[in-house]
DNA sequence: CTAATAGTGTCTGTAAGACAGTATCCA
DNA sequence: TGGATACTGTCTTACAGACACTATTAG
């Protein structure tokens, strides 16, 4: 049985306060001129990392140092592409400070869109949209995953606003801070200060070398009944 | 470009307070009478979803719903098969007390094989089993999954020997019971007990709803420095 | 000066770790 | 009665949530 073999994309940055997902128009059939995710079919001899890899350059120019990129998934129920019998490899690719996004090859046009605003998609792809971003709420609770979304030097504010936007909720700004900094090896400061903004400058942290949060970073406190 | 694609099987039960995974020994080349995954192709018309349930069957003849199923992960780099370009998609299932292995038919000889003392396996096998673990424990921290380890009622004691197997550590009784039994959702009370035993009988516990666990149950508390 | 943002300090409730003591079975 | 296991209670410490205050910039 020959299956054929593609990796799509599930490409999360936050612009302006929202968490937003890169997709892309459709130029050919099937679900021809209907959104969708970046994706391609995996060559010979490639491994699927790096055909996701080669996919995330090709849509955003981005290396792959520049982000966060983890599998996500694998799709494969039978009828889920009407061409043929294809399993799709999904990958989380988190990115920080979104650059403009160019069309690649397949694709006649790509856009950030708003998590909260989503069109129709084609295929499977808005249940593998939703996967993605279901893992990247959660991955922020007990991995530094979060600064994964921010330049390459940040603020305490700006990581506080990527929680605020990925989770959209509110945190107390004290609170946050003192977690952040306190958490070994989620933050390191650099020494160096913002400057030119409206109030305080304030500090400028370089992502820390924690792989896991202890202890994690909890969303939502649910009604201790 | 064509592919095969398979299904292996991560399996995993506690067989004498040691964490145990199902073992096969491959009848046919490559790797012949080697140890391996139990695992196979996905067939034509068939979800990989159907594809594990399947297997798991073949090789345990255990009901899906008696055993927690979920996608692992998937490998595909190109020459982890020698014969062909095959991606396999890994799903790792949790069991309660193990039924004594009977062989597929691919499948010469089945074995539950202690993870603490593995042989070397076949492909990329190692791999794929080690993150099965390792999925594992990390998901006894904040799921309540470690009640798929166990049969239908169960003790607080028995769900405890399920944390210090798969943990390989030692937890303290009073405090595993306290947050056991407080945790919303964890474990149901069934109002009965067990008797025949040495000492005081216990009660017999139920799965509960709960699909997180809030707040979760944390491994090593790491150095507080 | 004022507005705005950054960062620190304090109080309180909750929950985890440590450990003592009580309950209920079997032999 | 003794041994073994199940369960409950208390103390201490750590940390999250809530909130007041100080610090440092731009205009």
């Amino acid at each position: 049985m020959a299956f054929a073999v593609t990796v799509d994309l599930v490409m999360l940055t936050v612009r302006q306060d929202a968490l937003c997902a890169l997709l892309v128009r459709r130029a050919i059939p099937p679900y021809e001129s209907a959104w969708a995710l970046p994706g391609g079919f995996v060559r010979e001899d490639e491994d699927l990392t790096d055909a996701a890899v080669r996919e995330l350059s090709e849509e955003t120019g981005i290396q792959r140092e520049a982000a966060h990129l983890e599998q996500l998934a694998t799709y494969g129920t039978p009828a889920r592409d009407p061409r043929a019998r294809v399993v799709t490899v999904a990958y989380l690719a988190l990115l920080p400070a979104a650059p403009t996004p160019k069309a690649g090859t397949d694709a006649a046009e790509a856009e950030w869109c708003r998590v909260a605003d989503l069109p129709a998609l084609a295929f499977d792809h808005a249940r593998i949209l939703e996967d993605g971003i279901e893992r990247a709420r959660a991955k922020l609770e007990y991995s530094p995953l979060a600064t994964a979304f921010c330049p390459p030097q940040f603020t305490i504010a700006e990581l506080r606003a990527v929680y605020e936007a990925v989770w959209s909720a509110t945190l107390d700004p004290r609170n946050f801070h003192r977690k952040a900094t306190t958490t070994p090896g989620f933050v390191v400061p650099t020494g160096r200060s913002t400057t030119g903004d409206r109030g305080r400058p304030a500090q400028l942290f370089t992502k820390g070398p924690a792989t896991v949060l202890h202890p994690p970073l909890l969303r939502a406190t649910p009604p201790t009944t």
